[in-house]
DNA sequence: AAAAAAC
């Protein structure tokens, strides 16, 4: 039983997969270039990526002066009959896709991410196994829908309806995924349509995928985009950037499924940990890229990464990758590195959550965008029950320790069911995690102070149920995907609603439902006014205090960029337009499928989505 | 004020 999109794999296969990543036999020689490759020429690589002389992409200087070492496989017929081979698990077959990877074929070498899981052929077989594969899509129909911008290519339904290759939907199945979710069904299409996006869909719903798939798809498909390096300078041509190293690591793991056997490499880079065997597998080769900034940052001014071959760059997180703390540094990489412009490269912002002024901000490194909102109302989904209780602060931890007596005696034999405790600094963290301890609760603790082994170690001990409670900081806020986590508590509350959104979806994934209580108190008063709409277009019951406190609250005195209070969901070019009293879209969105709202998944008719509006 | 992110 799963619970987790992409991580449907048990988890001891992925620790497996893991452990043999680190044991896996390394050519001996990076830059081996295969006998029968070894005559073309130099000319044969002046294509409109690998020319490091006369090709328009590399503009830079890391081909001059030096004569290019470039590597070039040979180019593909199609990936279908790459698929083909790699299903029959025959050896190279000349031309298959999969020889992308150095021009010699290396899929006996790449560890399959799915482990023992992996029976795919059987599909007849696997059929009421993948109906029973844990996610509840019936609790993603009935989503409204606002998509914004030019000719907005159509949704799909299935995953059939995307042209995606036959290994790709190998691995869909792998993954056990039967449908697209809302997201994916709109975001994919747009994707490979080429366009630039931003999407804001509901905590766990499947974005990952949703900007994976078209990645790996696009560079699958471009015949001249050839895997190349100079010296020992990589040229990534994917992108995919994220705020904490855990996630870069998660959306690397399910990257790795999605691109199993397609010959399109990922690789992962984040701090903390040593880069020496970052750079080994750089060196190996890499497409697409997963990194955290401060470690692609060294990375490009060591000159061990060049993204002047990016084509595609996706911002997870991209609310949080543009605020305050990371928006120089994603400038920095964004606009000062050599990457191909906006326009020239496509471009892919997702989040659950993303304030105007951050779109407003966000615009810088898109073109022509397309805005895609999905999902219900708060976007917090309604499959967590959210609870408020006002605790003083001298009052937490008992009733903290209260909450988890509670659970216990109600959990499976006894057994602690997993809950994730927010707290507000490193220092507080530390202690809780010990006061629990000492007073018989298993706990760990993730933040920032500790070092990167101890966060992994943390994690996984919190997964596995060895230590059922974790204390975290906003380390663990976004993103990460944690199957079975049945209870958020927000100990100390965020000051930013957006935060509290991101921490309590760390429960109620994948279809899954899930509890988040929240400790209030007189210090979280900024926070009353939008956590009572918050809840109330959740459907919680919001009690009496906490509106009262609301009411009392100063209008605008909280950052609260929700018009009317709706779900962070919103093109703020067509809010602009209208302060503005302009048609932004005057010109082009005549040709839209869809144009303003429109309920796509629910069945409502167009206007009817109000509630949500 | 805090947290995250390179060495």
């Amino acid at each position: 039983m799963r619970t987790s999109w992409a991580d449907s794999v048990s988890n001891s296969a992925a620790e497996i997969a893991i452990s043999d990543k680190n044991s896996l036999p390394r050519p001996t020689r990076s830059t081996y270039v295969p006998p029968h490759l070894r005559s073309g020429s130099i000319s044969d690589l002046s294509g409109p990526v690998t020319g490091t002389n006369g090709g328009s992409r590399w503009t830079g200087s890391d081909g001059g002066g030096t004569k290019p070492e470039l590597r070039r496989q040979g180019q593909a017929n199609s990936y279908a009959t790459a698929g083909r081979d790699a299903a029959a698990g025959g050896g190279g077959g000349g031309g298959g896709r999969n020889n992308r990877s150095g021009g010699w074929d290396r899929r006996e070498r790449e560890v399959n991410p799915f482990g023992n899981d992996d029976k795919i052929y059987d599909i007849k077989q696997n059929f009421s196994e993948q109906e029973n594969s844990g996610i509840n899509f019936d609790a993603y129909e009935d989503i409204p829908v606002e998509v914004s911008g030019e000719n907005v290519p159509p949704p799909v339904n299935t995953f059939a309806e995307i042209d995606l290759g036959e290994i790709l939907n190998q691995n869909i199945r792998r993954c056990k995924y039967v449908k697209p979710t809302p997201v994916q069904r709109h975001a994919i299409p747009i994707a490979l349509a080429g366009k630039d996006l931003m999407a804001c869909a509901q905590t766990g719903s499947g974005k990952t995928a949703a900007f994976c798939f078209p990645l790996i798809s696009g560079i699958m498909r471009e015949l001249y985009a050839q895997r190349s390096h100079v010296g020992r300078t990589v040229y990534p041509l994917g992108l995919i950037l994220s705020p904490t190293r855990e996630l870069s690591c998660q959306i690397h793991d399910e990257a790795k499924k999605f691109s199993y056997q397609t010959g399109v490499k990922v690789v992962v880079a984040y701090g903390g940990a040593p880069i020496n065997q970052q750079l080994r597998e750089l060196e190996r080769g890499v497409d697409i890229l997963v990194a955290t900034p401060g470690r692609l940052v060294d990375l490009l001014e060591r000159a061990r990464v060049s993204l002047q071959a990016v084509r595609y760059l996706a911002l997870d997180e991209a609310d949080r990758m543009l605020d305050m703390g990371f928006e120089p540094q994603i400038r920095k990489i964004v606009e000062q590195m050599n990457m191909p412009n906006r326009g020239v490269r496509q471009t892919m912002l997702f989040s659950a959550t993303f304030p105007r002024e951050i779109q407003r901000l966000a615009s810088d490194f898109l073109s022509n965008h397309i805005f895609l909102a999905v999902g219900r109302v708060g976007s917090s989904t309604d499959l967590i029950v959210q609870r408020v209780e006002f605790v003083l602060e001298s009052d937490k931890r008992s009733h903290l320790m209260d909450l988890l007596h509670a659970q216990r005696e109600n959990g499976n034999h006894g057994k602690q069911a997993l809950t994730l405790v927010f707290v507000e600094t490193k220092k507080g963290a530390d202690s809780l995690e010990h006061w629990l301890c000492m007073n018989g609760f298993p706990s760990t603790t993730i933040h920032g102070d500790r070092t990167q082994q101890e966060r992994e170690l943390a994690l996984r001990s919190f997964k596995s149920g060895k230590t059922p409670i974790l204390v975290a900081t906003d380390v663990a806020a976004r993103g990460l995907d944690i199957p079975h986590v049945a209870h958020v508590v927000n100990f100390d509350l965020p000051n930013d609603i957006d935060d509290y959104v991101h921490r309590i979806g760390r429960t109620g994934r994948a279809g899954k439902t899930g509890l988040a209580t929240a400790f209030f108190n007189e210090s979280n008063l900024s926070l009353a006014r939008p956590l009572a709409e918050l809840m109330q277009e959740a459907s919680q019951e919001v009690p009496a205090w906490l509106t009262h406190y609301a009411s009392r609250a100063p209008y605008g005195g909280n950052k609260n960029r929700r018009s009317g209070g709706r779900f962070g969901g919103s093109d703020f070019r067509r809010e602009e337009s209208i302060g503005k009293n302009l048609d932004y879209y005057s010109g082009g969105n005549s040709g839209n499928a869809y144009e303003g709202l429109v309920d796509i998944a629910g069945g409502y008719a167009p206007g009817v989505t109000s509630a949500w509006d």
